[in-house]
DNA sequence: TAGATGACTAATA
DNA sequence: CTATTAGCCATCT
């Protein structure tokens, strides 16, 4: 089990129509405090398609810039498809982590 | 092998 | 309130 399948097996359990944050997903694998290399591993390997990378947000519930997605309109439209709203403001999409948080 | 890097977070100033 | 500093730890150079 390398650190990446820990983190993409992680990213895979969040509902649709939910987000989880870079911390939660390095709790769930066992290292508390890798909530950047959780990042990392889904910027390296972003299977599209297989991976919901879209699904993960930062703990003020912003998601990564847009550069990571191909385009944040892109990734906009793949929460909007989930039921997840997206609020852009400053060029940066939000989520509402209160009403949208994944809560196991 | 060592040092720099970053899709993060929390604690200070 | 915003801005800066400091830990964090798996990759990359």
């Amino acid at each position: 089990m390398t650190f990446d399948e820990a983190v993409y097996n992680a990213v895979r359990t969040i509902p649709k129509g939910k987000v989880a944050t870079y911390g939660m997903i390095a709790l769930l694998i066992g290292r508390p405090r890798a909530a950047r290399q959780v990042g990392g591993s889904l910027h390296r390997n972003p299977y599209f398609g297989d991976v919901p990378c879209h699904r993960v947000v930062n703990r003020e519930g912003r998601l990564a810039p847009a550069f990571a997605f191909g385009g944040q309109n892109v990734q906009a439209d793949l929460l909007a498809r989930e039921g997840v709203p997206t609020e852009l403001r400053d060029g940066l999409l939000f989520v509402d982590l209160n009403e949208y948080l994944w809560r196991p």
